[in-house]
DNA sequence: TGAAAGTATGAACCACCGTTCATCCGTGTG
DNA sequence: CACACGGATGAACGGTGGTTCATACTTTCA
């Protein structure tokens, strides 16, 4: 697949690296996959969201203030309540191929080295 | 992509979502992403991936366990060596998309809520 | 304006995990 | 067989981060 940069020995920019680590970081837990699955369908409202995926609403509030400051979500008032929805497609895809490629490889067992 | 259960209100099988962070987990930290891409290219031993990550082999070694037993890599003998190679072509393809996706959302920043 | 609903925020707690250190296991070599 | 090399493994340490608790902020409503 063509990306772009470099053409020889990338020693694979460390920005790189962090930078995917820093967002692969985001779908590492639980609770924020179970959000922002949720959120993949519709926005949601905080309150909503604590209703959906049975956490606190404090707990929902952290982990969506980490998905906001990652460019995943983004949230706009809506009288007292505040609508969250993904950031764009791009956060929708990424999702998609996440959920895909795991199911394709549940194999993840034995393996005698 | 329904494969079997709900039909209302999914509420997300919890072990779909716990699959899908368990796996995501492998690529939330630099030297993981580090050592899945540099196999990405080509097959390596531990010692070369040593010297490409420049982390110490006892390191590497634990992380490569890590990534066997989520089955993303394998690795066999070859004299007093192991040669490490990603599982299949889903493993490149998730990084693959992984690095694209990271890198069209780097817009990651300000976001007045 | 006072109260309540909805959400954000900071601190503290605790568990997880990535790294290091020391050691052990397996495989070639003299 | 003894030794060196490559790699794995377990224990311990330290940092990160997810959750909870308590509280503050904003908006709506009576």
């Amino acid at each position: 697949m063509g990306h772009g940069i470099d053409g020889d020995t990338p020693t694979r920019s460390k920005e790189a690296v962090d930078a995917v680590a820093r967002t692969m970081h985001a779908l590492s837990t639980p609770s924020r996959v179970h959000l922002l699955l949720r959120l993949r369908d519709e926005p949601r409202t905080v309150g909503e969201l604590v209703a959906d995926v049975g956490m606190e609403q404090s707990a929902v509030s952290h982990q969506l203030r980490v998905l906001r400051h990652l460019g995943l979500v983004v949230g706009e008032r809506d009288g007292r309540q505040i609508r969250y929805r993904l950031h764009d497609d791009h956060v929708a895809q990424l999702l998609d191929e996440a959920v895909f490629h795991v199911e394709h490889l549940t194999t993840g067992r034995v393996d005698p080295v």
